[in-house]
DNA sequence: CAAAGCGCTGCAAGCGCTTACATAAGCGGG
DNA sequence: CCCGCTTATGTAAGCGCTTGCAGCGCTTTG
């Protein structure tokens, strides 16, 4: 087993042909299980890989197939929960189909640009999953003329496939989850107004707890509202300035969890407690929420990772015509933070 | 620029070298700096270059040099804050070094072995880094024989190149500042015994943590020990465990942030305050250790990334004979935990 | 019984690069 | 002025696969 071909423990497959007495193409064909392989000679072929420990070198595969069968995926961050979490999703689903992930952390419309232009030119990846990255015109014709494979999670792009949560509808259900506790003095912690970054996710959520108020006979009051970075810090800082307000808000929607822990952190620091004093509640799901006891709506973030990777298999497969977009619900988890 | 080749938006070397009106030969040694090019010429093969965004394809490069310029990291598993750290310090220098990074989880003793095996036969990186995965003497021997280079990081492997923190001196650390806060009652929430991933790491820090207490006179009492998974809810069942206790701690070192959140939460649902009724404190530098005021030791897990990832491409690059093994620094971080 | 069809296999031409090796200049010294 | 050396470039042989096509032996059919 150690080593039997003196190469680094790498047989070719001339060797695996060598071994079986048929021909390369032969072997080729028996180990994709493509037709018109006996099926005695398939495995002895079968047979000879195995006790050579053969594998297809996947350069080569990709040079003479045109398929590589590798996904590559863009993220804004790789050391973020959320990221992670999709990653995991989508690296569990490719794995076992058999298709290789690469990783790009992609933090800038620069970067961006760069990798957009970098996957078109290298073509060494049949698809792409982008990951709360809007595209820029130009991005987007690049990839329409690649024949790459696309998916977006995160943000809706009309040319391609997306995974989505309905960020209207979420930003509604934790307003009203809040009026029905009984606030009608409702804060919210947006994202940056110009973030680059999750570009329309805080504005949609935003727009939901508006909607929610309006229904409600309310009025968004814009001194309720605090945006900061979508981050702990973010959430922290905001949540310091609505709590230096003369009558601060009895209730805030974080639009993240981890703005919301920052939120938690914030009123805790001011000598304040949760839920007595002000209500807060978060998005995402995160797996700290539970420990903290963060009232919050799963979007189930693993699942859109896995959804995208299964839809984007289907489509480089050709097995079918994936949908074009995808909604993955979220639900409202009550804790005691509310 | 959209798409001038007709070939969605992909030029070969040919192309380059037609319109630069010299062979596929002089492109390639032009675009790589090699040596022998005059630079009338080079500037012409690099414009052309530019012009058709050419970009040589990594399988062709592959095959035809036998370096891939890619780097797989394996991890236990990807969701979790530890990993995505790593990885994200390991991402940002390979790809400033022109590496491209496949990721894989790898959950169990067969997976790894599954992964090792095929690392090494379709040798389509250069390079591997293993987070948190002891390899089995076969993997070893596979690996040794591969040329592939190899990184560990956090396990120690004689055979190959490794990044690592002293967890005997974490765990006496820890003590230490527990002990000096006045506490002599010090329980250990420490990882599962036959946890077959982070192996050595909790055995370290807990072996740490009881020589810490002999050279303060004390002993351990395995009363006060408790093992759980490494995780949020292996620290809290653990610490509900300590706190049933007849004469619980007045101190509690949980061998991993994650463990400490799950320990605070587990005190707080007994009604019990941290740091008055119990001390806790962790080990990570978790990016909510701040916001939960926990005490910890930051371990630089993303540079542990980093250096990884450094020391790697110098191996693959073959500049310098990188260091075999490499100590991060771990420091202490007071909060109010303690 | 010849022709046509089918199942299985081999041959060989690439895929887009890298890299020995060959070749062609240009240049200075004997 | 020729030889040998250096420098710049081209030629072509792969790297390890996939795949169109040809070929072989059989069975089926008119």
């Amino acid at each position: 087993m150690t080593d039997p071909t003196g190469r680094g423990g790498r047989a070719t497959i001339e060797d695996v042909a060598a071994a079986a007495g048929v021909s390369v193409a032969t072997v080729s064909r028996a180990l994709r299980d493509l037709p018109n392989v006996a099926s005695s000679t398939k495995q002895r072929v079968t047979e000879a890989a195995l006790s050579l420990n053969y594998r297809a070198d996947p350069s080569a595969r990709h040079l003479a197939s045109g398929r590589s069968r590798n996904v590559e995926i863009a993220v804004p961050v790789l050391n973020s929960w959320y990221f992670s979490e999709v990653l995991a999703g989508a690296e569990a689903v490719l794995s076992e189909c058999g298709y290789s992930l690469s990783i790009s952390a992609v933090p800038t419309p620069t970067a961006r640009f760069d990798f957009v232009r970098n996957a078109v030119a290298s073509r060494h990846a049949d698809g792409l999953i982008m990951v709360d990255l809007p595209l820029a015109d130009l991005e987007i014709d690049m990839l329409e003329n690649s024949n790459l494979g696309v998916f977006t999670i995160g943000f809706k792009c009309p040319s391609f496939h997306s995974v989505l949560v309905d960020n209207l509808a979420i930003g509604r259900i934790a307003t009203e989850h809040l009026f029905d506790r009984g606030h009608r003095r409702i804060g919210i912690l947006t994202g940056q107004p110009n973030d680059s970054l999750r570009f329309t996710v805080p504005k949609d959520r935003a727009e939901g707890y508006r909607q929610m108020l309006t229904s409600h006979g309310l009025v968004a009051d814009p001194g309720l509202s605090c945006s900061g970075h979508f981050s702990v810090d973010g959430g922290r800082e905001a949540m310091n300035q609505l709590l230096k307000l003369d009558d601060p808000p009895t209730a805030v929607f974080a639009l993240s969890d981890e703005m919301a822990f920052g939120a938690m952190a914030a009123t805790r620091d001011c000598g304040l407690t949760t839920p007595d004093d002000v209500a807060i509640m978060g998005v995402d799901g995160h797996y700290l929420a539970e420990i903290t006891g963060l009232t919050t709506i799963d979007q189930h973030v693993g699942q859109q990772g896995v959804v995208a990777a299964r839809q984007l298999v289907a489509l480089l497969d050709g097995a079918v015509e994936p949908a074009r977009q995808i909604e993955i619900e979220s639900n409202l988890i009550v804790r005691g933070s509310t």
